[in-house]
DNA sequence: AAATGTGAAGACATTCACAGCA
DNA sequence: TGCTGTGAATGTCTTCACATTT
């Protein structure tokens, strides 16, 4: 018995609960928003929505109704409020702070990515360990050595990192960033990350994601060379998108 | 009543049905699986390997158990076997044939970036529309016009390909790719893409990450700002590394 | 003795289908 | 009438806990 030796606390207090899938849709959601506001749609339909987002609408409604209840029966959704909300929920009526760490090839890329701005983010600084890089401009800043990272991070109250080092070199760089007090990180080095609990990690593997099309390419070439050459109405319809 | 409106075909002959959660974490297991070879492992326990890859390790067995039983009860699993067994599941044993649309800053990247090269990936060409860029080298190719695509794919028997291009220009080489018979699509550009049955996508969204970490840091910041301190036993003792 | 492989339970996520409201 | 918001049903994923095997 011992009926499961951690209850696993859900939630302290005053909890909304959005759930993890939804949360990470709701940035789907609001740049398809964007769009829609761009094209001078003032309301919208989750039907209408949920094409731009590439879900279902049950789906899309489940997940607006995490937020509360913007919409009008037998109307829509007004664009413009849950653009509001959806802001609002994903923390982004403040522009956050964020350090980059490696400018290497990718980490050029991502100094110079236009999208970050746009969407509530602002290179507060860029760091390396290779001196040689060091003082280097990339997108209108000076690339700094790592060794002034506690400073910075202090100084522009920087609270997400993004780690775009080789990843013989990302364990070390998080265990810095957390040190000058990053709480969440964005690490685009191929390694698993060890880090205290209470600071958040999120993963972006490029091979990786070469790794699963790979897996799915193979099984449509299997089933094209077995026996059934399944018609038309192919097995595949399976939804990829949702991460 | 009607009883479910499709019958939602599950599978096509003899699959092994592999989950989609356990295909996305096989790439982490091959990363660590790696990483142990080169460190002089010759068998891993289900318990090390998990930790290596960053998972409970009841997970980890489930996941490997539905490759087949490669393990050896009271010893663990040959890292060899194990790695050759996983690079088969994914499709690895072959090298897949990529062509890379978009040679601004971040295709630029990824053309360089050899973590494709040495996973099992090849880039067989570049593209752009951008008469300016065609003729440049990088990383060793020339970039070709973007009406060339038809001709390489046939030619070099492509089946994946990869879109950095702004998101306006997205849609339209989407549609080019999947007219040159290209099966597979890894996007870059931040919009949904719409193609047809038995075409995979995946997207790796930059933004959308942080995003999604600006969510979670609002929530610590919140909560750290309301009357609950929350002593040591945090809440956030949540697992996010899972993509 | 040690560690795998797996039914069963539980948690989580999606979809259905319709009550309720504008 | 049209569309949202949501209980209920279904499906998928994770975790537990232990029989089984070396």
């Amino acid at each position: 018995m011992s009926s499961g030796n951690r209850p696993r606390i859900r939630a302290a207090g005053r909890t909304r609960g959005v759930p993890e899938a939804t949360v990470a849709r709701l940035p789907v959601y609001l740049r398809a928003l964007h769009a829609l506001a761009d094209a001078g749609h003032d309301t919208v339909s989750s039907e209408e929505l949920a094409v731009a987002a590439g879900v279902n609408s049950a789906k899309l409604r489940k997940d607006l109704s995490h937020l509360g209840s913007y919409g009008t029966r037998g109307v829509g959704y007004e664009v413009a409020l849950l653009v509001d909300q959806i802001s609002r929920a994903l923390g982004l009526t403040q522009r956050w702070a964020v350090v980059l760490v490696g400018v290497g090839n990718l980490g050029h890329a991502l100094a110079g990515y236009a999208g970050f701005a746009s969407r509530g983010f602002r290179i507060a600084a860029l760091f390396d360990a290779d001196a040689e890089r060091v003082g280097e401009r990339i997108a209108g800043q000076d690339v700094r050595h790592i060794d002034d990272l506690d400073r910075v991070v202090a100084e522009e109250q920087v609270s997400i990192g993004v780690i775009a080092t080789p990843a013989d070199a990302a364990q070390e760089v998080a265990d810095r960033l957390v040190e000058a007090g990053v709480t969440s990180i964005l690490n685009f080095a191929p390694c698993v990350l060890q880090v205290p609990d209470g600071v958040d990690v999120r993963k972006v593997d490029l091979a990786l994601e070469l790794q699963i099309l790979s897996f799915h390419e193979q099984r449509k070439a299997d089933s094209a060379g077995t026996v059934t050459p399944l018609p038309a109405s192919h097995v595949d319809a399976r939804e990829v998108v949702g991460q």
